[in-house]
DNA sequence: CAGGTTTGTGAACGGTGTAAACCGTAAGCG
DNA sequence: CGCTTACGGTTTACACCGTTCACAAACCTG
């Protein structure tokens, strides 16, 4: 633990650049254009080439900007939740999941970029570290809030298969497990399953590849929700948590 | 209905010209190869502007090619069910998903193609019909095979939210909804549902949006069966079709 | 054989990512 | 303060990509 030396007038300089770059980037995609190399220094007011200064090649860029869109919709997510009151650990939860969706559905782009973009080597990002404010995080973290609240079943690490074992004791996925004892490490795996529901679910519906009328009513979004939360000790909640969802994706 | 003419020379000159298209677009990207207008022509001794005669547009050249990969998957998945006895109509379904993951794993890049490509237009593919041999067509056949085999419960279509009603009795999505009365189309709810899960799960690993260890065993892929195959009345038969699926992923 | 349709070519346009050589300027050091 | 260095940028160039158009050859048909 060094000190921590200010910045010095460069290295603010070089962050503002990449500042510029993700801010250009997002625009650009917001805009429904293609995220190229070019484009984006071109609307930087700068050759191409430059860029090769930033980023090493064009999927770093790409992971960069994944990264921070992540990050932003990251807030929309926890910004839904923040509507419910401090204590209603499991209306915050399907608000934030929600939101999750509908952000989806209306940038499918973004989505795609985020959470249907083959992830081949790890380390890619530079910028920040990962450990902080993905969605992963944000999710776990109400999850765990949640069953520190009401204190559902979850399955024993000593009964979980020895794979999963290691991988929800030393994550390499985002997840919150601070504050999560050895011992409580099976909340992980059952936000894993949870994870893999949803994300199943919402990207069958934006890439469309599910009955256009299903995808506009959400009926597969809230049948695939209320299987799940029985496993996290939320039955009785259940009619109000969907009148809420449904609220949701109405408005 | 008109009488079927014999095909000219013409037309099987040209039919043969697609299958080449087809055959060497699969050969390309099995070689890890980008899927391009310009690699097919190149690779068929033919200028780029040559295949505008054949697609009118690249996205075209790969919904023709992602359907006939669709096709050739399909094929797989059946191959795999039927190694076991025509009446064990639970063990096939198995059999099938479970080819679908070590195929989805194997080549990631048809995956992408077929079940990740955004869906913009409907009647996009030429060449066939699409109500042929999708793998969608697949799976409905031999859930509905078992259902008709040991009739477990399924929802009722009058319970059905309105737009899955009518997306259940009107499918659009590819479907087997042949020999399926009016009042048992809620068995495709029930496939969608379990479309739905699989994918999730499948997509994930596909995309390498899991954790490596997890991946590598399977466990949530075997953790998603497991928790659906109570819908479709296998609580039973589980021990066994579970060894099964274990000796697949391993074998 | 004549005429029209079908299939392929050649050249060209605008777009992409990326590599190499080059250069002014600002930062940091003696 | 002055020298040196390294950073941030340009220019040029290459190899791809999808796509269009005008044209020629090959083919089937009347």
């Amino acid at each position: 633990m060094g000190t921590l030396r200010q910045p010095t007038r460069r290295e603010r300089q070089r962050e503002a650049t990449y500042d510029e770059i993700v801010a250009v980037s997002r625009q650009l995609l917001a805009e429904g254009a293609e995220l190229s190399l070019r484009a984006v220094a071109g609307r930087m007011g700068v050759t191409p080439p430059a860029l090769y200064r930033y980023v090493a090649n064009y999927q770093e860029l790409v992971d960069l900007v994944a990264f921070e869109i992540d990050k932003a919709a990251t807030a929309r997510f926890a910004a839904a939740a923040d509507l419910l009151p401090e204590d209603d650990h499991a209306g915050r939860l399907l608000m934030s999941t929600t939101e999750f969706r509908q952000w989806a559905l209306a940038n499918p782009r973004e989505f795609g970029l985020v959470f249907a973009n083959p992830i081949a080597d790890a380390d890619c990002i530079r910028r920040e570290q990962l450990t902080l404010a993905t969605s992963g995080h944000l999710l776990t973290g109400q999850m765990r809030a949640l069953w520190q609240h009401n204190h559902h079943p979850i399955p024993a690490v000593t009964d979980l298969p020895a794979s999963v074992r290691e991988a929800v004791t030393d994550p390499v996925i985002p997840a919150e497990t601070e504050g999560l004892g050895p011992d409580e490490r099976g909340l992980i795996w059952v936000y894993m399953q949870g994870w893999t529901q949803l994300y199943g679910v919402v990207a069958l519906e934006v890439f469309g590849h599910m009955d256009p009328r299903i995808i506009e009513s959400g009926e597969m979004f809230i049948d695939t929700i209320r299987n799940f939360v029985p496993r996290i000790g939320l039955t009785e909640d259940w009619p109000r948590l969907e009148a809420m969802v449904r609220a949701r994706l109405a408005g």
